[in-house]
DNA sequence: GAGCCGTGGCG
DNA sequence: TCGCCAAGGCT
């Protein structure tokens, strides 16, 4: 990680006005500056739009999935106006097998959004981005911190985790909660724009490399001396249980993505007997269908059968 | 606010 | 093997 200017490694912290808080951002901001991975999204001259399209890829999807797709991507449509002048099913089809569908569609909306209401360039402001199709709280202040340099708190699964356990003595994060967890991440967000960026991206790297949900690596924390939760002898989760994941298998959702995987292939119409090859429940193959058009994944061919969107 | 939405890798 | 988890957001 050499992207940024790099602080002395044993920088000596400032004895004067340093709080728990200061602290515990400056140990992050170091511990990332020897530790952050060498991400595309963090190479100087990497573009906002670039920047926007990977945190929509990276929602619910792990680094490594993400970052052949967002290559490509970017080759394709290297800027918003690229994308809108293309077809929703072209993004559907550049999406390929990322997962949630959904998202290359709302990707594409905001695209054809940021080039009809900002002039093809993706705003930096935290509302204008919030205002964009797909974009929710962590997205547009990600955007915001991580594209344009702007101080805000960003807040994702990561984060929670290393806040509840090191400041707050939590195995877990309690249920998300937009107006507590955007204060307590700004509670301890440092002043300068430059260190703010390090520590929210340092807070989500620590998360996601050793402050991990299952079996964390507390041996090569940073945080290891100051953590709540290891001080208090790691006591186990108590609060409210997660809502456990349905099966996957079996689930409408997998029909879904079979109708859409045969949507993709297809550069003709598919017919409702190529739908009905996928599945052999039918009534679980009529809803698949069903939300997907309500969805607009796929929309009814005049000359029958079904298409992605604008094909 | 709860439920829903894909897919794959890992322990 | 299989349950858990992954840089969320929308309805």
């Amino acid at each position: 990680m050499s992207t940024r200017t790099i602080p002395p490694h044993n920088a000596e912290r400032p004895d004067a006005g340093e709080t728990p808080e200061t602290g515990l951002a400056t140990e992050i901001v170091n511990w990332f500056h020897e530790n952050g991975r060498a991400l595309p999204w963090r190479e100087p001259g990497f573009s906002a739009w670039g920047t926007l399209v990977s945190e929509f890829m990276l929602q619910q999807t792990p680094v490594a999935r993400v970052i052949p797709h967002l290559e490509a991507w970017l080759e394709r449509w290297p800027t918003p106006a690229d994308l809108a002048a293309s077809p929703p099913a072209e993004a559907l089809r550049a999406w390929s097998s990322l997962g949630y569908p959904r998202r290359a569609l709302w990707l594409h909306e905001a695209a054809v959004q940021i080039t009809e209401r900002h002039g093809g360039v993706v705003p930096s402001d935290v509302d204008a981005l919030l205002a964009l199709k797909g974009v929710g709280d962590y997205t547009a202040r990600a955007v915001a911190a991580f594209a344009y340099g702007l101080r805000h708190p960003v807040v994702d699964t990561n984060t929670r985790r290393v806040i509840a356990r090191a400041v707050q003595g939590q195995a877990e994060p309690a249920p998300p909660s937009r107006g507590r967890d955007l204060a307590a991440m700004e509670e301890l967000l440092p002043a300068g724009e430059s260190a703010a960026h390090d520590f929210n991206a340092g807070m989500m790297e620590l998360g996601a490399l050793v402050c991990v949900a299952r079996n964390p690596r507390c041996g090569q924390c940073p945080l290891s001396a100051r953590c709540a939760w290891l001080a208090a002898g790691s006591p186990a989760y108590l609060g409210p249980l997660k809502a456990v994941q349905k099966k996957y298998e079996g689930s409408d959702r997998q029909v879904r993505g079979l109708i859409m995987k045969e949507l993709r292939a297809a550069h003709k119409p598919v017919t409702d007997a190529e739908i009905d090859s996928v599945w052999p429940d039918a009534a679980q193959r009529s809803r698949a269908l069903a939300g997907l058009l309500a969805d607009g994944l796929a929309v009814a061919s005049a000359e029958g059968g079904y298409t992605l969107p604008h094909a």
